[in-house]
DNA sequence: CAGATCAAAATTGTCGACAATATCCATCAA
DNA sequence: TTGATGGATATTGTCGACAATTTTGATCTG
């Protein structure tokens, strides 16, 4: 999937990936503060460029800003998890259920084409799976659904967060044949274009999701 | 309802707030350009809080930028409304099954309590409901939910977006006993602790709120 | 020692000037 | 007339300096 190359035009632009990816990565550590003298220098651009990046890392939720006080890098907690999850399942289901009517029939194929590249990887037990074939097949369902407001809030936004708690949480886990079972059954919903059916599945498959991650969070804080 | 009185603390506060309300309200129009210095001497303050102020409308999509070009009032369309409206039904619908699960009980007294106000009013014919009665209706049981994203996105966002069609297409508009209806059967439900049918019932309402729009969109247009 | 007070230091907010880019418009060639 | 070229104009992007506010921490007081 050519992925839509986010390529910076201007300073700001560039300061704004860099810090997003620094922050995602967790090179700036989760809940710390965020100088812009310091950022400044770091990155080797004005004050003013290091504002707007930060401005538009608090539009994304990675970051939250207090006037004349500083912004800071949010915290991840169990309930912060609980509620981005609540909010992808709303949005990931209408994504799914709009995919179903809007999706063209090649973008269909392409979709089950993408699934037995997959299934391949899987059987031959190669399989990272998570991170790059997860990403890939919710990418193209929410952008299938041709709603912009829908891409823009989770591709722009949410996902940088979901990102966010996996990286810092050591996701690379199992749940890799099962979250395959359940892909192929959102992608046979939407093929047949049932959208009831495919935000449904979508739904639950969101839910398992969330259940999976959060037995990790809590094994990590036990630790 | 106290609704949470947005104080601008600092002059970009102040002017984002300023500029919001003008586009919301139709004072600047839909599709036109926004030039900085020319805002800036508007609103007596320099570029750099404009181009802040700017920068934050285009997180809450009432305007869109390119670089090097400027930014632009989104333009409204039939298309965007019906894509706002999905988005609407989605989140909503999640707060409304999230508010049965978390509203405390004295909060839902108060909501009953606003509701049978309204009724008051419908019944005693003052009644322009639709605007503010909907309104706070609905903010209250999104913050009902306790979701802050689900808050952050419809409140700070979408929400501004909803009321500049409705600002500009004139909506006073009828509907006003069978939005009521709808309003109370949502409560119902969460009243119950019902979540899954306050979700179904929300989003239904919602569905029938774009229809009705979505009319008055297509008669403006035919004249 | 706990807490209040206040000046010094550090940080964010705002501004005007300059640089980089895009847009406009007159001129020219086919 | 149409389309290309290039310079003038206007607009956005970036910067460093100053103003306003918060934070620090040293001193004083009970």
């Amino acid at each position: 999937m050519q992925m839509a190359a986010e390529s910076p035009v201007t300073h700001a632009d560039r300061t704004f990936f860099q810090l997003r990816n620094d922050i995602v990565e967790g090179v700036i550590s989760a809940g710390s503060k965020l100088s812009e003298t310091e950022l400044s220098t770091k990155y080797d651009v004005s004050r003013a460029v290091v504002r707007e990046a930060i401005n538009r890392l608090t539009a994304s939720h990675l970051v939250e800003r207090k006037a004349n006080v500083g912004a800071r890098v949010v915290t991840l907690s169990a309930t912060g998890l609980v509620q981005l999850y609540q909010v992808r399942e709303a949005l990931e289901g209408m994504a799914a259920r709009l995919a179903a009517e809007n999706m063209t029939q090649s973008e269909i194929d392409a979709l089950q084409g993408l699934l037995s590249d997959h299934f391949d990887e899987v059987k031959s037990g190669e399989s990272y799976y998570q991170e790059a074939g997860d990403v890939d097949f919710h990418y193209r369902i929410v952008l299938g659904s041709k709603n912009n407001h829908l891409i823009s809030v989770l591709i722009d936004g949410l996902y940088h967060l979901v990102r966010m708690y996996r990286v810092q949480l050591g996701m690379a886990g199992p749940r890799v044949t099962t979250a395959f079972d359940e892909h192929r059954h959102v992608v046979q919903a939407i093929a047949n274009r049932d959208g009831e059916l495919a935000e449904i599945l979508m739904r639950r498959h969101i839910l398992y999701s969330k259940n999976n991650i959060e037995r990790k969070l809590i094994q990590t804080s036990k630790r």
